[in-house]
DNA sequence: ATGAAAGCGCTAACAG
DNA sequence: CTGTTAGCGCTTTCAT
């Protein structure tokens, strides 16, 4: 490997503002003060300060800076994964928004571990987060309204923001900030989009249990079924991971027995995936044979076979919305709940009769 | 207690170390000595600075310890964008090896604007960063290395290391280190995959021109050729972006027209899925008519239709290893540059006869 | 317009 | 083992 380059005889310790002063001839408040921009300074000094500043290579130590003055800090992301196409993209407008704003960004995964979630709040404290943004649902156990309410505080105290997005808030008056999509709604859009293709009995399929995206997601199924004066039937409903491989076996599984449902509600798009997956193997034609629906709307969905009829989130509306939902906690703002919508592809059809 | 004219309930200054200090009835110094955990404390005064610390939810300040004491520091990342699944692959396997190091990660997003490269890695000097991971291939533009020997050098005076990773170094003797996948030998062995299958006219299709990725992966593609004696045929490289989209549009419009290329392949699984539809939409049959392949192994790629044979990059170990060489320089490692292999599912056929 | 100097919150000698 | 104190690099009064 090549370590070769990195042992200068350079001098590694970082250079400061007093070496740059001194190189300009200037004193270092003047420094600080062409730096910051935000003060009169002679044009003369300014030159020669920016000049020393080029020919140095300098640049402020943002910890120093932050010790004094009123920084920008960062912004935290909290997501379950970065791997999950979902977080990823509101991460990605997060990031856009924050970097708009002048601040950076950090990400730190929790893997699902609700410990790690408040090790990691602590430590957005220690830095002095500007904001930390909890994204995606949870698995609400039972102490985590609790644990909540206690980190809420914690980073009020510290005049951090605390903004929870693609979540519901875990209690009312926290001082806390909301920023969601209409998952019951769109999933009561979808459900009365399957009725009116003439479906009775649809299968409801994944998303863990307790976990809010999914309870929201099954509140709105239900919703449209009552409206819809179809009885509900609880055998329909099966929950498990939001995974791809859930999708395949269960409906692997079901398939092998006789199949009372005309079509599969998948919770959303990678479970869909696998059901699609296991029909295809078992010679179950979507959607001629049964109807399959997902949510969330994914890029591959438009190339899955048959293309998937989805739900859309607007993951960049709502990643925008949470910065500025953190950064501008005055501004009055249209709508804390994003709309869905139903993506109508290919792979609904009336059931067979 | 502190404050007595202050004793507002609600007074947002954060708490310091002084804070518990007089909380305890002890001095700071004992407060930052239990608190490091590194000094022996007596017990007595171990227990009471714990209880002020919980009673007064105190956290440190992580700039003002970065001032001082010699810190973690974090590791920051710098992709194009975390929506591109490989990225948000490394991503991952990055962000759980410097968590396990005790390591933060920061992760900025380029957008393909070079600027943006080195706004980002002043930022990082700026934050004192342990580490800057440039991941992912580049458009190797001319003024590139000049740009990263600079930015190298600036990292490396701050004490900082520089990782090229998925990327190989722009220069040679440069102050950084390089961890990579072999681009060129999976593009080799995917090419004699397909000509020991038969196929003797194969179309790569995509890639940036000036791609870092883009050039090593034709570079395999035409050597494994050449060691095949089949004669390169230049019109049978077709560049452009590593998009579906791209993959989608170059093949409907190729497949218009008589068809020389009995296999296509994609520069990467994408543009894969871009041909998959194109064919599937005109009718051409893979792999029966058409054998198509491509280069990643995105998790979606055996949910194809057909299933796609790809050439599977080691996500985790590049993140990992990208992560190992930035902190432990002095490190023999096994490999910097990982293997790749081919993975062979259902899209590929000889070709008619 | 510029400089001197007092901290920001913490750690690390250095005494005791 | 514990307390005192001198900075870390920077910003910001307060003088000049």
């Amino acid at each position: 490997m090549t370590s070769a380059g990195f042992g200068k005889p350079d001098d590694k310790r970082r250079r400061t503002i007093r070496d740059v002063a001194a190189h300009a001839g200037v004193s270092v408040a003047s420094v600080s003060r062409v730096l910051s921009g935000k003060y009169s300074v002679g044009a003369d000094t300014r030159s020669r300060v920016l000049r020393a500043v080029q020919e140095l290579d300098f640049v402020v130590n943002a910890h120093a800076r932050a010790l004094t003055s009123e920084q920008p800090g960062m912004i935290a992301l909290v997501v379950h994964a970065v791997t999950a196409s979902f977080l990823a993209n509101v991460a990605q407008a997060v990031e856009q928004q924050a970097a708009a704003e002048g601040h950076l960004c950090l990400v730190c995964t929790t893997q699902g571990r609700p410990d790690r979630e408040v090790a990691v709040v602590n430590l957005m404290r220690e830095q002095g987060a500007r904001a930390v943004l909890l994204v995606g649902g949870v698995v609400e156990t039972e102490d985590y309204p609790a644990r909540m309410r206690q980190v809420a505080h914690a980073l009020d105290a510290a005049g951090s923001r605390l903004v929870f997005c693609g979540r519901p808030a875990p209690a009312p008056d926290l001082p806390a900030a909301v920023v969601t999509y209409d998952n019951e709604g769109g999933a009561y859009a979808m459900t009365s989009f399957l009725v009116s293709a003439g479906h009775r009995s649809i299968l409801f399929l994944g998303g863990d249990e307790g976990h809010t995206t999914a309870d929201e997601r099954i509140a709105g199924y239900r919703r449209a079924l009552n409206d819809w004066a179809i009885p509900f039937d609880p055998a329909l409903v099966q929950p498990g991971p939001f995974t791809r491989t859930f999708g395949y076996q269960r409906v692997k599984a079901l398939l092998g027995k006789e199949r009372t449902f005309t079509a599969v509600f998948a919770a959303n798009d990678l479970v869909a995936a696998g059901v699609l997956r296991a029909c295809r193997e078992a010679g179950v034609a979507v959607p001629d044979d049964l109807s399959v629906v997902g949510y969330d709307d994914l890029p591959q969905a438009a190339d899955f076979v048959p293309s998937l009829t989805t739900v859309r989130i607007p993951h960049d509306e709502l990643g925008r919305a949470a910065v500025r939902a953190a950064l501008h906690p005055e501004d009055p703002v249209d709508d804390h709940v994003l709309g869905t919508h139903v993506v109508v592809r290919d792979s609904v059809r009336p059931p067979r009769r």
